[in-house]
DNA sequence: AATGAATGAGGTTTCATTCAT
DNA sequence: CATGAATGAAACCTCATTCAT
């Protein structure tokens, strides 16, 4: 039987033996995508960059992401999800003023966001909100909005309870959240075009003036 | 922006050279370039929607620029330039308290900015960032670094005069600078996932709170 | 202003001039997929070979179609639209028998189709017929149930009129339609195989064989 | 095809050599990929869809067939072989009329035919006959040919007897090979466009038709 | 000056084939 | 014997860029 008339593809060719992963290198592919989702934004990270930082073949990739978008969301939300558990139990359990507990609330989420994935997470769901609006949703409902909540609460019980004056509790909310999201952008964004407030010494500093400022008649005399 | 001479295109007989309309044409390219950048980033951009935006054909965008990359830096350089001009016009012949001073500086700021393409900008430049570092400092350097500067100046009269209390100045600065940079990022990216606070009422809250919180002990007793 | 980091490709780089078609060419294209398919099948059609037969780039073709399917969709529709119009007219027409009205639809068809696209257009319908079920269902429509109603009319008509004897009139017509579809599969398939019939002797034979097998007791007195 | 010998998998001690178990399990992979090359065509089938309808791994399939191809020629090849042996006898040993002998071939052949894979595989073969000329040709000599062959000894020593009328005996065959093989290939590509003959109707009636259409003048009168 | 048809490099995605286990 | 993770060539499709008109 001769040879047909060949529309066939060729197959491999090299020598270069192959690792075995089994089952557990979904992670590694998602770690090496998220960096460079971050580094250069979804449409110009190429899938061959992401299978060679993973050290593996660009057709790897299909074995466990069935698409570039689908790859992407599952990087976005495998990132997301282990955050944000720690403030709840602190701020459920805190027995000491409110004052104390923001000062604490806010610099352990630094703390937690601060060169986690998180931050760079920021970044770039920020940068391709407007193209893929379901990740956008999914980031604002597990991160921003949870973390407003979370504040809201506490200042609501402040407030209540005499030690915070009375004022829209979203808007102050807003102005303890958006320096910190800011803040996360801004690594990622201008810290190679100039200095910027060291969070070490910022964050206490803004919660110093916030709380400050927020503090009711009575709690100045103190 | 002044109007080009319209060049005779119909029974010329001379040969006089037609001077480029470096002005006109280019400023309508721009500014529909700007809108699409702003939307879907830079590489999601197609020359091809720019053009249609326009009402040109493709070919019609190289008249004018030499490729996609230096359309947008030349959208950004347009862009930026007209700005932050009243500002220091209004720092340096303010009379009143530095109290009265920041809240119209921010209210002016924000009045600017918001709807204006500045706005949109700044989440342009933030999401390309890494792809386009200068850029970055374009930005930086025209606008971020400038408009930290005037307050600056403004924090620390306030200060010297015994205003407000006596803080790290650049940390102060950065307390009004980061919220309202990410409010702006905010309108293009998260504005339909959830409500945020409307800026009408955030920022004389924002400043309320801030300007509260920075007063000196010697204010607070009056 | 330094070169970005360029996330941008690099367009054309080699001199041949291309040539311009202004609007005329579709059927180029189209005419250069038909040959393919036909000689290929479908999925074994590479576009970079349509192309290069039409004598364009790869991405010309986008500029007409939006994808291969498309481009396989609008072939076939342009292949089957120009056929049949004759035999409509033929059979409104004619005055004599329906033994001679039958020979030279026969015929006709045959002469219309042999050698046409449509010929080729058989084969490669039937052999796509499973994944493009919406391709089978035109051609089924268009040419295969319109070819048997214009043969119905007449078997029933001649039935009516006593010359042929009273059959089963579907089986009648599908009598002759399937050996002339299976001659057009044939020139496409078998036809290096071995020799078959001519068309040229085998259609009279046909016709004279089923017509005389047809033919009412009446008639056969004749 | 001989059971091969089940091979001790457990608790062997010696060296003895396996045997290839070149009947068990290919049959099973060739069954499972003749179904599918018959649905989708030869390119559109994938072997993970061969290897998942027969219940194994994909590389499994390499352990039996040396590629694609050799499995696609395995599997037409297997498939041919037990046909139209029972026919030869027929036509030796019958005893009664021509037209008898004729309808119980037709009736015969297309009983063993219809729902077989034979009848899958006409229309596979014609699909991919420019692909695989071999294969075709394997299919024209096992299959057509010879039933055409059958037919003509029926054929001519009707004729020779003063049965049929004097025609060109291979288009007389044709006449009846030519519509069983595309309702063969109807069943596999427009069944599902709109309805066509029953074969358990049509056939008959086609025999019918030719038969008389045969006929001697002879016969005729009687 | 302006057009828009044409180009082709490069991206995402598919799948026959291989081989360590 | 059997597996299935891994490979990489090659397909489809996009779009920045060019240039004859």
């Amino acid at each position: 039987m001769e040879k047909p008339i060949p529309p066939i593809s060729a197959g491999r060719t090299g020598r270069i033996p192959r690792r075995r992963r089994k089952e557990a290198r979904p992670g590694e592919l998602q770690a090496a995508a998220l960096e460079l989702f971050i580094e250069k934004g979804f449409t110009a990270t190429r899938l061959d960059d992401v299978a060679a930082r993973a050290g593996v073949a660009k057709g790897t990739l299909y074995l466990y992401f069935d698409s570039k978008v689908e790859l992407f969301q599952s990087v976005v939300d495998e990132t997301m999800t282990p955050t944000l558990d720690a403030a709840d139990h602190l701020i459920d359990t805190h027995a000491g003023s409110s004052e104390e507990l923001i000062r604490r609330l806010v610099t352990n989420l630094w703390e937690h966001v601060v060169g986690s994935p998180l931050e760079g997470m920021t970044k770039l769901v920020v940068s391709e909100a407007r193209n893929f609006p379901q990740i956008a949703q999914l980031y604002y409902d597990k991160v921003i909005h949870r973390s407003r909540l979370q504040l809201l609460r506490v200042v609501e019980r402040a407030i209540h309870r005499g030690e915070f004056r009375s004022l829209n509790a979203k808007a102050t909310v807003d102005a303890f959240i958006l320096p910190i999201l800011m803040m996360a952008l801004w690594r990622h964004s201008f810290s190679d075009c100039g200095p910027m407030s060291d969070p070490k010494h910022f964050l206490p500093t803004l919660s110093d003036i916030l709380i400050k400022g927020l503090a009711s008649a009575r709690r100045q005399e103190t």
